[in-house]
DNA sequence: GGTTTTTATATGCGTTAACATATCAATTAC
DNA sequence: GTAATTGATATGTTAACGCATATAAAAACC
C-alpha cells in the first residue's frame, strides 16, 4: 500500500535516531502522538503532506520538490555534509563501502578498551559479513544511513576511552549505555539487512529504494 | 488549516502548467480524479504523502529531505536550472527583480510584430507595475514561478516572429494562441498578486511562504 | 537475586478528513 | 450558435489521526 511513503518514512525514523530522539520526544516537538510516530515509521499509515512537514522539520530537514534532472547533484550535497572529504563523484556503493570499514576499524578498536562491550565485537563481525557482499545500490544506502546513526554514540564512546578510569569499569556509566543501546539497535538493524540479501530477498521493512532514485523510467498505465 | 502544504501544492500547479498539462490529463497519468487535483491545488485537501510522491513523479520532480543547512545550496541549484549564468550569491528578490525585467523587455518587443495581441501589452504593463514595488522574498518566489510559465510560450512567439507571414495575421496560428492564452493565464496571476501587494495583505491564494524557508527558528512548544 | 518503576514502541477504536464518483459552471474551439 | 475542454462543487467510502491502552525492555530500588 504504502511502499512510496516507506523510504520517507525510513528517513524520518534515521533522522530521529540520529538527533537522539523517542519517538515520545520527537511527538511532542510537533505536537503529534506517539502512536502516530510509531505507524508511521513503520509504514503502517500514508501520513498527510503537513504531518510529514512538521516532522521534518522538527528534525531540521525541509520537504522540496526538486527536478529530477539535479536529483544526484542534491544526492551529492547530502554525502558531502555528513561525512567530509568525498569526491562528488564518487558512487553510493563506494561511499557505503568506505563507511563500512570506517566503522568496523572503529567498533574493533573500541572493542580492546571495553572488552566488556560484546556489542562493539558484535557490531564488527556483522559489518565484515557485510563487506564480503556485494552490494547493490539501494542497499547501500540504506548501510549508508544506518551507520549514519552511530556516528555520535561511536565517537561519545570514543570521547570516555581517554579519561576512562581503569579500576572502575565504566560500563555502568549513564552515557556509555545510552551509546551502547543505540549501537545495538543499529546492529540488530545491520544485521537483518544481511540476513535479506543473503535470502536474496529485498529488504523489505527497510529502504527499498530512495526518494531519489536513481534512475527508473514512469511507463505505468 | 493547509497553509503548510499551500507552497507545495503552488509548487505542483505552477509544474504542471510548465508543463502545459490539464488538471485531467495530469490525474490520469497518476490515476487520480480531476476534482482531487482541483482541491489540491486550491489548497483545500492536506493530501496524503503517496499522492504528492506520485504527483510530483509525474512532474519529472522528486520529493526530498533535505538537511535545513543545505536548503539554500539546493535553491541555488533550481535557479541555476531554470535560467542560465546566474550568480549564486543572488538574492531571491534580484532574481526576480531580473527576470521581470527580461519578461516585460521580451513582452514589449513581441508587441510590435504582434499589435493584434493585447495580452503582450498588458502583460508589460503588469510587469512594470510590480517594479515600481519593493518586493518581499515571499512574493518574489511567487513571481519567479509565475514568470518561469510563460518563459516557453514567450519563446514560441519570438521563434514565429521570424518566419511570420507580413499579409496574413499569424493570430489564428494553433500554436501561438495557445501561447497566448498561457500567458493570459500568468498575467492574471500577477495582476491578483500585485493587488494583493498594493492591499498589504498577503497573498495567500499564491504562495505565502516557500517550503525551503529562508531563515527561522524552532523554539515551539 | 527479585520487584517496581520508568521508558520506548506497538495496537484497537472512534472521529474526521482525504479520496472516488458524478455533476456543474465557465471558457474556448468549431 | 453548438460541442468540447477546463476547472470547481456535492456526496459517499475509506483511511489518517487522536486517545487510550498493551507490551517489552531497561533502570532503579529493595
Amino acid at each position: 500500500m504504502a511502499y512510496l511513503v516507506e523510504n520517507i518514512a525510513q528517513e524520518l525514523k534515521a533522522a530521529r535516531n540520529k538527533k537522539g530522539l523517542s519517538q515520545r520526544e520527537l511527538g511532542a516537538k510537533v505536537g503529534v502522538p506517539q502512536s502516530h510516530i510509531s505507524k508511521i515509521e513503520n509504514g503502517a499509515v500514508d501520513l498527510k503532506t503537513s504531518s510529514l512537514i512538521e516532522l521534518a522539520r522538527a528534525l531540521d530537514l525541509e520537504l522540496m520538490l526538486v527536478p529530477r534532472a539535479l536529483t544526484p547533484a542534491v544526492q551529492g550535497l547530502q554525502r558531502g555534509l555528513t561525512s567530509r572529504e568525498r569526491s562528488p563523484s564518487q558512487t553510493l556503493v563506494e561511499s557505503a563501502a568506505k563507511d563500512l570499514e570506517r566503522t568496523r576499524k572503529a567498533a574493533q578498536q573500541l572493542t580492546r578498551f571495553f572488552p566488556d562491550a560484546r556489542e562493539l565485537q558484535e557490531l564488527a563481525n556483522t559489518i565484515k559479513d557485510l563487506q564480503n557482499r556485494r552490494l547493490a545500490a539501494s542497499p547501500a544506502e540504506q548501510i549508508r544511513k544506518l551507520l549514519e546513526q552511530i556516528e555520535a554514540p561511536i565517537q561519545a564512546i570514543k570521547s570516555m576511552q581517554k579519561t576512562q578510569d581503569p579500576i572502575e569499569p565504566i560500563t555502568s556509566d549513564q552515557e556509555f549505555l545510552k551509546s551502547v543501546s543505540q549501537i545495538n539497535r543499529v546492529t540488530r538493524d545491520l544485521r537483518y539487512l544481511r540476513n535479506a540479501l543473503a535470502h536474496g530477498l529485498s529488504p523489505s521493512p527497510q529502504v527499498p529504494l530512495p526518494v531519489y532514485r536513481l534512475d527508473e523510467d514512469d511507463n505505468d498505465a
